[in-house]
DNA sequence: ACCGTCGCCATTTTT
DNA sequence: TGGCGACGGT
């Protein structure tokens, strides 16, 4: 075992060698960060004799866990069940299954899912009767999820904003939520970290338990963590603070899901005595690849500046096309694609083509579709998402649950029962009422109900009977499956769709075989808790030979031989969203930055002229990434640009087209409040613009019916107009009547030129005195 | 209780 | 454009 360092490099032995005290380790894209986290449990275990009960290594997904499991198996080459490894949900449920009894909760306590999370929140709204235009729940259960992100409880969060008009009624709707879930015996995603840390605060036993165990700590991605994770972290490390952090600060994309990129910025302050260790040299691409990824990231605000390096040959420049529209940017993918194939003798699967968002993909699948170029498509529709899947494990877990109204009420008519709507809210009224599950009150429907529900009644001795048998859970599928007559009514639909579901509901079967294989632990609930902390990305393989297609946020931590950014153009990456917020750029920047760093030998950037997005044409300037790559390393960036330089003219049209498209007034107010409101963010020609643009707007919105269509209409409309005035100007005079698209027939009183346009005065017969430039105006000259 | 139609809305999402 | 939720008709 002592040629185990050997195999490192210089940096990478010291991250390794460095076990005693805080450890932070700066690992840039492909320098070798799971290598380093695998050699170092390793080298503990190993040199350092530490018992692997002792080591506690956390990921954020279960991919990089069981990456990390199998590197590290193979390294000690013998067993680490004792290893605690996983991520920092299983590893939270870990504890929590033994331990949540101290919050009052039952062991047998079920995970609520987002679309759990919603429906539970939609009817918090209904029972506090709030207006659910006002307070719609999506934005409802953002709050409430930023609020567990700062580990604020309702009690916290209530005292905090009680002066808050909006936030003391999502405050109520926070409350109730938790009795809700508490009801149900439940808890949310967020609860998972937030419950372990506070049994871990209130019971001196327990903290004294975990904090001595776990001896050595290693957590990945630190620069995804938030809050709470980095609390957890924080307590458990308390006795010992032997705690290594790998990540990357030019890698943190997941800020608008409560990520807090300080963690890693402000390790050393939080842990005295850091060691900080950055691995520059990278592995993975080409010098020039690399230049270009440098190149990028350079422009953010950066504590740790690093430059990543690699003894890489140079390679092919990364590649920059300008498609007329988004069919044209995926023909010239599949070009590539076949030349690559054909010339160096590439498979379907070293392609990923990466986009912003996943509605990105439909034309790219079209044309590959067309050209019968296998792909997968990874995200999108989730298996645990399914229909279908949700029913049987709905079934599941109000078996192991009965306090789970949600799981009731899922399945309590499917299939049909004769169970509806007017039931359903008796039973919930009367469950509220007496304060006991909706199960309990169908069960002992005699009790509290006068008439009682024979239907109902059948459910019931069915769930009473499943919960009684002592079988493997595939069985208990099977019988849930058969007993309820859910196979079998999907039989009776006889479609095409129905058998789909059948189909997946015998893929489920199999996950549940696979389970019963493969877990020390086959109890029911175990099982519901591995399904409910799983994802899709967990199991991409890159066995079939197929195109990847996937968004960016995807893509991280994984690598092609092949990458194509696809859809750069200012609105779309940086998405409209980011634009106006400086941080916000910076996140979208590390994306893209996350995305050049992706490819191994070739990149490709692409963007297109127009694009359909939602329905309607949008003429999107060339994302300002790539004009922040030095122009000597890219290939076919001029020709690009030639291509969108008209389009690019524009640019200032186009973006305030794309704002006026996506903002309403209302929301463009609240965010120019919100600027001024925060002293950090007040930039005094940052309001102005919002300002303007607020007016430009209004303007705008009472002029036309359908802002939308016409905003987009208009602004066609003054690209066609400059196309054909640019040269023929000479047709303005004063007094000539000519016609404006909004503001109809007027007389132009006045020429003065500017740079190279002119401002036009005009008087018009029903909109009054304007003055407008000529390039924009799109003015027709009537005779 | 179920089905159709209308109108609204629109990132990214490790768990 | 397309997916989803709300609503109203049978």
């Amino acid at each position: 075992m002592s040629d185990l360092l050997e195999e490192l490099n210089p940096k990478q032995k010291e991250a390794v060698e460095n076990t005693e005290g805080p450890c932070l380790v700066i690992a840039g894209a492909g320098s070798g960060k799971t290598k380093v986290l695998t050699y170092k449990i390793a080298y503990l275990l190993k040199e350092k004799n530490v018992k692997p009960w002792n080591v506690l290594a956390i990921t954020f997904t279960n991919k990089a866990a069981n990456e990390m499991k199998e590197r590290t198996a193979k390294l000690i080459g013998e067993n680490i069940n004792d290893l605690w490894l996983g991520t920092f949900h299983s590893i939270c449920v870990k504890i929590l299954r033994k331990f949540i009894d101290r919050l009052g909760f039952d062991n047998s306590f079920a995970i609520f899912d987002t679309t759990d999370q919603k429906t539970l929140v939609k009817n918090c709204l209904k029972e506090l009767n709030i207006d659910s235009k006002m307070f719609a729940e999506k934005s409802v259960l953002n709050e409430i999820s930023n609020a567990k992100n700062e580990m604020l409880e309702p009690e916290q969060y209530n005292f905090k904003y009680a002066d808050d008009y909006r936030k003391k009624i999502i405050g109520k709707v926070y409350t109730l939520y938790q009795r809700k879930l508490k009801e149900n015996n439940a808890i949310d995603f967020d609860d998972i970290i937030n419950f372990t840390i506070k049994i871990l605060m209130e019971n001196p036993d327990v903290l004294e338990y975990y904090s001595e165990k776990f001896k050595y700590i290693l957590v990945d991605e630190y620069q995804d963590t938030n809050k709470s994770q980095f609390t957890l972290v924080t307590l458990l490390a308390s006795k010992y603070g032997n705690i290594t952090v790998v990540g990357d600060n030019d890698q943190g994309i997941y800020g608008f899901r409560g990520a807090d990129i300080t963690n890693i910025l402000n390790f050393e302050k939080d842990f005295p005595g850091t060691q900080v260790i950055k691995l520059e040299q990278n592995y993975r691409c080409t010098g020039n690849i690399l230049k270009a990824a440098n190149a990028v990231i350079k422009h953010n605000e950066n504590k740790y500046d690093k430059k990543l390096w690699t003894e890489n040959e140079e390679g092919a420049l990364p590649y920059v096309y300008c498609g007329e529209d988004e069919y044209a940017e995926a023909n010239f993918i599949i070009e590539q694609i076949n030349r690559l194939k054909r010339e160096e003798y590439y498979k379907y699967s070293d392609f990923a083509v990466l986009y912003r968002m996943n509605s990105q993909s439909r034309a790219i699948e079209d044309k590959l579709r067309i050209e019968d170029i296998p792909y997968k498509i990874v995200g999108g529709l989730k298996f645990y998402e399914r229909k279908e899947i949700k029913d049987a494990i709905a079934y599941l877990r109000l078996i192991s649950n009965q306090s789970d109204n949600l799981s009731l009420e899922r399945i309590i008519n499917e299939p049909k029962r004769g169970v509806g709507k007017t039931s359903i809210d008796n039973i919930r009224e009367l469950a509220n009422q007496n304060d006991t599950s909706m199960y309990e009150i169908i069960k002992n429907a005699d009790k509290y109900i006068p008439r009682i529900y024979s239907n109902t009644r059948e459910f019931i001795s069915t769930i009473e009977e499943l919960k009684s048998l002592d079988v493997p859970v595939s069985e208990l599928i099977t019988e849930t499956l058969n007993k309820t007559g859910y196979t079998q009514s999907l039989k009776n639909e006889n479609t095409v769709e129905a058998e789909s579901r059948i189909q997946n509901l015998e893929e489920f079967l199999t996950v549940a075989e696979e389970f019963e294989k493969e877990s020390a632990d086959k109890s029911l609930t175990e099982f519901l808790n591995g399904i409910s902390l799983a994802s899709d990305t967990d199991s991409l393989e890159d066995t079939d030979n197929v195109v990847t297609l996937m968004t960016l946020h995807s893509a991280k931590g994984l690598e092609y031989p092949t990458i194509f950014l696809v859809g750069l153009e200012e609105g779309i990456f940086p998405g409209y969203q980011s634009m106006d917020n400086p941080a916000d750029i910076e996140e979208e920047r590390r994306l893209f930055y996350v995305g050049i760093t992706r490819a191994k030998q070739h990149l490709f950037m692409t963007f297109a002229r127009r694009r359909t997005i939602f329905g309607s044409t949008s003429y999107n300037p060339p994302s300002r990434f790539l004009k922040e790559i030095p122009k000597d390393i890219l290939e076919g960036y001029e020709d690009a640009m030639q291509e969108k330089s008209l389009a690019d003219e524009f640019e200032d049209v186009a973006l305030e087209w794309n704002y006026g498209r996506k903002h309403d007034a209302y929301s463009l107010k609240n965010k120019v409040k919100t600027y001024k409101a925060d002293d950090n963010y007040l930039n005094e020609n940052k309001v102005a613009t919002f300002e303007a643009k607020d007016s430009y707007l209004k303007e705008n919105k009472t002029s036309s019916t359908s802002s939308f269509g016409r905003t987009a209409e208009s602004f066609l409309a003054s690209l066609q107009a400059k196309k054909t005035n640019s040269t023929d100007i000479s047709k303005y005079k004063v007094g000539q009547r000519v016609f404006h698209k909004k503001f109809g027939e007027g007389v132009i009183t006045k020429l003065e030129p500017e740079d190279d346009d002119i401002k036009v005065d005009l008087d018009f017969e029903k909109a009054g005195h304007k003055r407008l430039m000529a390039k924009f105006a799109g003015l027709e000259i009537l005779e």
